[in-house]
Order: C-alpha cells, then structure tokens, then sequence
DNA sequence: ACTAGCGGGACTCCCCGTTGTT
DNA sequence: AACAACGGGGAGTCCCGCTAGT
C-alpha cells in the first residue's frame, strides 16, 4: 500500500488543481490520467467514480484546512500571554502572513467551486462542506466569545455574524484575487477583518482616560 | 425583432440560473432549449456558440448590476443631506435590505461563478468580468473618499482596501449563505461591513462629549 | 434579369472554387453566401437546393470546356493546311499553352470531383458528365482518325484509345500538378502525350529515304 | 493486441472504400462504425479523430502501392535479362494486368481524393502525400534512366518526364474508367504509355539494317 | 495495481431547408 | 425579393464506466 498511495495522491493533486481553475464538470477524468501518467483502469482503480473523487478531495481539503487552522492559532495562543483578543489579533495576522506566503497566491477556495455547482455534487458532499463551514464558523466564534467575555466592544455585533465576516473575508477575498490577478489582496483583506476586530474592541477611548 | 429579443432573453435567463446552479460546462444547452422550448437552431440563431451566449450572460449581468447600485445610491443620495458618510451607511443599509428581500435569496454572483471556472472562458471575457469588477471597486472608493475627506478615520485604512471589503463581503457572503443555506447572511453582512465603516468614522468618542 | 444573373455567377464562381479545394458535400451553403455577400433566402431564390446549383455547376463547366477545345482547335485547323496531323498537333501545343498562362495553375477538373464523391450525386448528374466525357472524348478521336487516314502509323493503335490518353493525361497532370504544387505539369504532359502522337505517325524512317 | 488491430483493419477498409466512393467529409464516422459493427467508442479508441483516420487510411494506401510496385518490377527483373527496357515493358505489362484482374475495377486513388479535398486535410497529409508520389515517380524515373543510358531515345524527353506520364495516364485512366464505367480504361492506358515507351526506344529503324 | 478495448450516451456545433413578416 | 426566426436532423467529439485480462 505504498506506490499505490502516491498514485492516489498524486490524482487527488491534479485533480483538485483542475477543479479550482475550471469547475468539478469539465474537468474529465481523462486529463486528469492524462496529466497523472496512468490508464483509466488505474484511475478507476483508486476512486469508483468521479463522485467519489470529489468527495476525497474534498475530505482531504478540509482535513488540511483544519490543520491550517490549528497551527496557526495554537501559535498565537502561545505568542498571546493568555489574553484571547491578543491571541485572536496574532492569530489572524500569521494568516495573513500564510497566505501572503504562497508562491502563486491562493488557488482558490475548494468549498467556493463546490457551492458554484453544487447541483452536481451529491447530498453527502454537500453536507460534508456545510459541516466543515459551520465547523471552521465555531472555531472562531468561540474565540471571539473569548475575547467578548473579557472586553466590552464598542459596537453590537454578535460573535456568530463576526466570525462568518472572517470566513466571508477569505472567501470574497479570494474570489477578487483571482478577478484581478493581485495576489495581495487576500491577506490584505485578512487584515482589514483584523483592524475591525481591532477597532471593536478597542478599550473605549476609556472614559477614564479621558477624564 | 420582437419576438427574437424575447426569446433571447428568455434562453439568457434560463441559462444564468442554470449556471449558477451547476457551472458553466454542466450546463448544457440541450436542458436551456429544453426549457426555452426551442429547438437547438433557435438557440444557435441567437448565440453563435457557448462562448457568445457566456458573453452575453455577463454583459447583461454587469448592466443590471450597475444599475442596482446606482439606483440604490442615488435614492441614499437624496436621503443624505450631502453628507457622504451618511449616504454610504444609507446605501449599504438600502443594499442589505434589497438582498434580504430577494424571494429565494441571492441567487449567486455570476462574476464568482466565472472565476472558479476560468478556464473554460476566453480572454476577453474575463476582461470584461475585470473591468466591472475594478468599476465597482471604483464606484465604493470614490464613495468612501468622499467620507474620508470629511471625516477621520480612527484606522489607518485606505480607502481601496475598504471598498474591496464590502465587495469581498458580499461575494463571500454568497458563498456562505449557499453553504449554509441561510437567506441572510448576505444582508447581515452588508450590515457587518456597514458597522465597521460606522465605527471606523464614529468621531472619535468625542472628547468634548467626554468633557 | 440583368442584377440576379450577376448574382447566380458569381454564386457559381464561389461555388466551383469552394467544390475543387474541399469536395462537394464538405462545400456548405452557407459559407457560399457568406462570401457571396447574400442571404440564405437568396441563394434559395436561385437555386432550389444543393443538387440544382451542382448541376447548373457541371452544365457551365461543360460549356466552357467545349468552348475551350471549339476554339483552340478551329484556330489550329485555321493554322495548318488542311493537314489533319499538323492540325492537332498545332491544337495541342495550344492547348499546352492556355495551361500554362493559367495565372494560379490548373484549378482542377469538376470531373474528377465529381466522380471520386459519385455518392453524392444523382443520377442525371453522373450522366451528364459521362455524356460530356464521351463528347470530348469523340472530339478527339474523330481528329485522330482524319489523322490515321492521311498517315501511317508505326505502332497500332486505335484511335479511341488514343484521345482517352489525351485526356488522361490531362486529368493525371492536374492531380499530378495538385500534389506537387507544380503548376507546369499539365502543360508539359500535354506535349508529352504530342510527342508520342508526333513519334506514332512519323513517315516510317522512310526505307526509300535510307536508301 | 490481436483483437484490437483486426477492428482497427476492418474499421480502414471499410472507410477507404466509402472515402473512394463519396469523398472524406461526406463519409460519416457514424457509417463506418455501422459497418463495422462496433460503436464511437470503440472507433474512437482506435482513432482519436477524423485526421489520424486519414493519415492512417493514406499510410496504409502508400504502403501496398509501394508493395504493388516493387512486386510488379521485381517479376521484371526477373523475366527480363538485365535489360532496363525489357524490365520496363514487361513491368508495365505485368501492371496493366494486374489493374485488369481487379474483380470490379480500380477502386480509385486516394491521392486523387486527397487532392481534390484538399482543404479538408492537414498539412502533414498533404505532405505524406507529395512524398509518396515523389516517391513513385522517382522510382520510374531512375527505370528509364537506366533504360535512357542503354538505348537511344528518338524524341528528347527527360525520364522525369516521362514517369510523370506513367503516373498521370494511370490516374487519369481511373478517372474515365469511373465516369464511363470502363473498368478496362487503366489497363489499356497503360499499354498506351508501354506503347509510347516501346515506340520511343525502338533501334532508329536500323539504318545498318535498311542497307 | 494496473491495461486494452469498447459500450452507451451525451454535448456542441453545423447545416439544409422552411415559414411568417415586411 | 429579402429577412428574421426557427425546425429537424445529424456529425464529430468526448466522456464516464465496465469487462476481461495479467
């Protein structure tokens, strides 16, 4: 179970690349093979269908999201001395860095493609991506309500709204990035949700101080 | 050139919600016929191919876009009394509650669509899908300079950045209320974004009021 | 009359050209009155469909052809005295000549193109090119024989075969010309084919002349 | 790999008789495989598409035309003494018969309906083409070379010339034999062109032997 | 863990010809 | 006489998936 693995892999690569530049229905099993240097029969070997292709790849997506995810905040939650808002600031300027730092920009959102097409995905995958978005949706939730628990913000917004705006950000961000070829816009409008965030809970221009 | 027009509007609305539903390559012209209920030398009367009829779709989209934002900001406009800053909130404000009204909410952004399938469009599509996006850009950067030039931010944010937020929140918006199944999250937030510009230009806790 | 006949022409002129370069079936009526610079409807006025304008293309063939051979040859009667063999060899050099001052080449033979597509065509059509081939076919051999009956020749030969050789000749040479893109092989098979006649009725080395 | 490469034989059969008959555009892959008996997938499995139909079709004709050729004139060879015109008369002879034994005639030339297609085709068609009949004339020419360098020629006529002459009468006799439906035209034009050959390298009428 | 060969079914595009309107 | 609009029918291409082998 070793070559056959890289094999696997390596379709999942080719295809995911495929999907995110020219949609789930036109790109056809026989490039990928194509591009993958292997017959149809070696492709029909790893994945039954082209349904279950799709949900591989997606399951692998959101696996490395995750992971993405919690590396990056379990390193602000070690950088942040304890304080969530700290730690929710830092946390999502090492995003921004991350995704400043990949070489072509970000290739794209593999939920956004699902969701273009979604009529061509069966219920399971759909659902497996709305259970991802709402998972990705809690992990900031709660770390806003962290932070929410311990400052006032300046502004009624509730947690739930502000960590999809995160969410909304990236995914709108992406979409720009790609309409206009800027590579920088994705981590730039990470750090506008940041400012915001900055913003609102900014301690309130302190009545005290001022006094 | 009555009947024709008619009908070429129908195969373009057919096949925008088609495309948003699926993709561009899923959507194939057999079902839009099959809909129109016109035979294939219909449709090829009116689009000389795929490509003239994805061309088409996106002018059209463009136009009835523009005009939405000019209607809605020309009516914020008139309810602003010349204040800019007003006008803005007013006009986002406006926008949120055109989108929540949406029957079966937002239908998708066919700008969105198009980028996550690039490479199936030509060049001079996806220039044109550049063009509008930047001209959108520009009509919310001007909007906001025009704040800017009569109000201090408490952010250093410039006013590029900012415009690209809101579009960026409503595209990821889209995309979120399609995963989630949730009708309002695209209005919720424009009011998010609206909030921010809000608290962005809020003078600045007063210090008279302070006093 | 006057507008429409002009029309019709240079239908046919598209028409004949479009037939020599792709075959008849792969000649669309539609790319004929894009050139034409007419619409469907027109070309229709003109020709009922497909196999009325191919056989109004054959019969303007054959009558140019006849007029062709007509002319060439009643000068060359003119020029010989009366001498049939000096007559049809003055025709052929001739000839030989008109095909080379062809500005482009030989354009190639409705003939041919038409029998190697004989599917395509019906009855009436093939007729009339085997009747047309016959005619030109008689039109030589009847010269010949006013040849034969002046001259001995050194090999036996009939006449029939020979005039089929003149036109074989010409019609290879055109193939020929076609493949090699050399536009002097028809003229230069044409004189191939007159030496042969020239050497086939030579005063027999004249054994009174020897001795 | 046995199976596969009798489909793929039967598959050109079947299309070099309908392309002979009707022209390339006009013979349907759809006719084809109905002959044949097996679906698209299956043809194109063996042919990714209609060109490398024709570049294989056109291969496979040049290959048995040269086997024809040199078969023919190895006989020659062998029945002549080492005399190039004796070789060359009976090779043209043993030709001529072989046209006649054809059960129901030349079937065509697939040069000749290439040429007058020739817009249908790619460029390397038409080159493979070109090199097949400059291959055979070349094999002709350096006949009559060899015959030119033995005997004396009573015209001047260059050998290449002359091969051309073979060629032409040969393809210009399956044109007449098609259009008249004479399946004895190509074996009498040959005999024609032997005659001419034979004529022209006759000893001078022997003026030794008129003393 | 893969290959050769093919079934069956779209899909895009094109093409010939007709109809209603002007 | 000409045009807009469309009917009806493939043609060529491609694609997903299966079977039989190794």
């Amino acid at each position: 179970v070793r070559k056959g693995e890289a094999t696997r892999e390596r379709i999942l690569d080719i295809a995911e690349a495929a999907v995110l530049a020219k949609g789930f229905s036109a790109t056809s099993i026989e490039e990928i093979i194509a591009q993958a240097e292997i017959t149809k029969s070696g492709f029909f070997y790893h994945f039954a269908d082209k349904n279950v292709l799709a949900r591989a790849m997606m399951e692998r997506y959101i696996v490395s999201n995750n992971e993405i995810f919690e590396t990056v905040f379990a390193r602000a939650d070690d950088l942040a001395d304890g304080d969530p808002l700290q730690s929710l600031l830092i946390g999502l300027k090492l995003l921004a860095e991350q995704m400043a730092d990949l070489p072509s920009g970000h290739p794209g959102c593999l939920i956004a493609s699902v969701v273009y097409q979604e009529r061509m995905f069966d219920r399971p995958l759909l659902q497996l991506t709305a259970e991802a978005v709402q998972f990705w949706n809690n992990f900031f939730r709660s770390r806003i309500e962290a932070v929410a628990s311990k400052h006032v913000a300046s502004e009624d917004i509730d947690a739930e709204q502000l960590a999809r705006m995160i969410m909304c950000t990236v995914d709108g961000g992406i979409i720009m990035g790609k309409v206009l070829h800027d590579t920088s816009i994705v981590p730039r409008q990470i750090l506008a949700v940041r400012s915001f965030i900055k913003l609102l809970f900014r301690p309130a221009m302190s009545l005290e101080q001022a006094a």
